[in-house]
DNA sequence: CGCTTCCATGGAAGCGCTTCCAGTAGCACG
DNA sequence: CGTGCTACTGGAAGCGCTTCCATGGAAGCG
């Protein structure tokens, strides 16, 4: 059964045309007759034809190769499910398009992560990139990328990765917002913020939003305190107490991320702190964990499988030409807060 | 900057020689002089040439692609920690070794899954499949995969999957075994047993060396009982309150990974239990989510990453003639048992 | 009716590489 | 000095496809 596989000419044979004509029909062109186009179609069904995308790439210059690449480390940072959802996603939208995804990870204490990217778009041919955060805001990773003649997407980038390349991501600006606004409502008015390792801009505009809500109600630098972390549930439960410690004594914990919010309610639970009776905490992406810790997690929810998925329509799109536009294109996609049991009111 | 890449004429010519040299230089072949192969090397590096690998793979006829799919659904099951690891596993085994990974989702429930899977590796011209569970264990999927010419290695196959095709995993029997001796040893005498989906065959045992370590000490059907989960969070705390309602009201709750032992927990978290004074809980995998619940979850650790590159290096070995070996090779990992919080002597 | 235009098809070239086979040079041997 | 090696190098063919250009016939037009 390890017989060759038919090729372009078998199914010419069989079907009794040129082997143009069977190119053209496989890739949906112009000019063939009903009737030859449906001989054709038999034809590779009896031999169960497929086209050598190797063959293909080579004779048509298109690899319909896109990468996917993302930093987050296993090792360090077990959250990996945003790269998880966005790989799926980005997975499945390959799936009708014709396209196939080559992942990479790059941790990003990379030495040489930079080169390491271009690499695989040009030894691989890749014709489209996918940067997921951090990547999505490194101007010159993109830029050099876009110089190779490779479109790229950039999945939730902040205010430098916006505009240079397409985008696609949710508001995490009024995500943020809206959080805030939230824990306003049921009345506190003394925070701890958790925020994400410096130069995550996504991250950073959780933060912006958080206190443009706070700015609303007056409330200034005196009604918070911040800490940076790292996204990991260990930066959390590290960073927590020192927060609940301080003078401001916080009656509310937000956290740039779910890991981290998880990280801190462990910390909660270590002290014996009742939650959310003694400490409303907050996460954001909405990421499993958050319904699996006790009590199941407040937080804000992205659509990551989606953003995972328009990432690659919007590559390929480029592609094909379907998308002509001479500016970089942001999809925003919705974000939304998911009330659960970690927050209740002062 | 987009001007076309050099091909492996441009260094032939530079380098003055012909182009079939070049291609011994690239693929290491032998009857090259040391300082033509210096020339060769200097003119690639000076015109930063990359071999094409789709013109390399249509006249060489080996793609270096390998295939690997996975079941999860991250709708369904959150749980993409074995995945992803096995998944950075092999994309690192690759990195070194040349190949490329072509990742698939095929969930489960789809109906033409086996079609779906041949689809990939005969229509991308795959050489290698790996096979994450439960697929380790299809056996028909297995052989029609090898029946193609594709060879296949095994992740953490239960009985019929092992012996079939190349394999890699822990002893799961023994892992059940161990956690099991270890309650014993904590004094508990009635267990509940939350199992994985039937055909599981990995998961099955981890339960056969449980029931093992029980029939040691005299402890039969009486001691314990069992219901079947998914493997999912929402599994584990939606079983958990049969089992700790039953009459024999088990002091122990075993569960075949660790997101049912997470749901396990929650729903006792639910119901007031303290952890592990009323009850003590254990998982299986040593997956993230092990430390991020509180308390933490004792279970039995396996190595995913190690086993994805693994799996990728036994692979290389078939298709490189490093490996002739007739019968199948099956890889033994360690694994360990993690004391962490969630159990306690009775 | 002779002209252009359009549609459907095929022939040939060539994408960038590897493999097969045919050299050429250098050397030891009798 | 011819013979038979071995070590190295190159020419040519061809992998399975797409693209460019040529061809013939059917329609459209004044």
């Amino acid at each position: 059964m390890t017989g060759k596989r038919p090729t372009i000419d078998d199914v010419a044979r069989v079907s009794g045309v040129a082997r143009v004509t069977v190119s053209r029909v496989l890739n949906g062109g112009p000019n063939v007759r009903d009737e030859v186009r449906a001989r054709v179609m038999r034809a590779i069904e009896q031999l169960d034809y497929k086209v050598n995308p190797q063959a293909r790439s080579l004779a048509g210059g298109a690899s319909r190769l896109l990468a996917f690449v993302f930093a987050s480390d296993l090792e360090n940072d077990p959250n990996s499910y945003y790269e998880s959802a966005l790989e799926l996603g980005a997975l499945r939208a390959c799936l009708t398009l014709g396209y196939q995804v080559l992942v990479q990870n790059v941790p990003q204490q990379t030495p040489d992560r930079e080169k390491r990217v271009l690499d695989l778009i040009t030894s691989q041919r890749c014709e489209g990139l996918i940067l997921s955060p951090p990547y999505s805001d490194d101007v010159s990773l993109i830029q050099a990328a876009l110089a190779q003649g490779c479109k790229v997407v950039t999945v939730s980038p902040g205010g430098p990765g916006r505009g240079i390349a397409d985008g696609v991501g949710v508001d995490d600006e009024a995500g943020g917002y809206d959080m805030a606004r939230e824990l306003l409502r049921l009345g506190h008015r003394r925070f701890g913020f958790i925020a994400g390792l410096e130069g995550h801009l996504s991250a950073d505009r959780r933060m912006k939003g958080f206190e443009r809500a706070l700015a609303e109600e007056s409330l200034g630098q005196e009604a918070w305190i911040m800490a940076r972390g790292d996204f990991t549930f260990r930066s959390g439960a590290h960073l927590a107490p020192q927060l609940l410690d301080h003078p401001l004594s916080p009656s509310a914990l937000v956290c740039a991320n779910d890991d981290m919010a998880a990280g801190v309610l462990s910390a909660a639970h270590a002290r014996g702190l009742s939650i959310p009776r003694d400490l409303s905490i907050t996460g954001f992406d909405d990421a499993p964990v958050a319904a699996i810790v006790w009590p199941p997690l407040t937080t804000v929810h992205q659509p990551v499988k989606v953003l995972g998925q328009r990432a690659v329509e919007m590559l390929v799109a480029r592609l094909t030409g379907a998308n002509t536009a001479s500016t970089p294109v942001f999809q925003q996609l919705d974000h939304a807060v998911v009330h659960r049991q970690t927050t209740a009111a002062r």
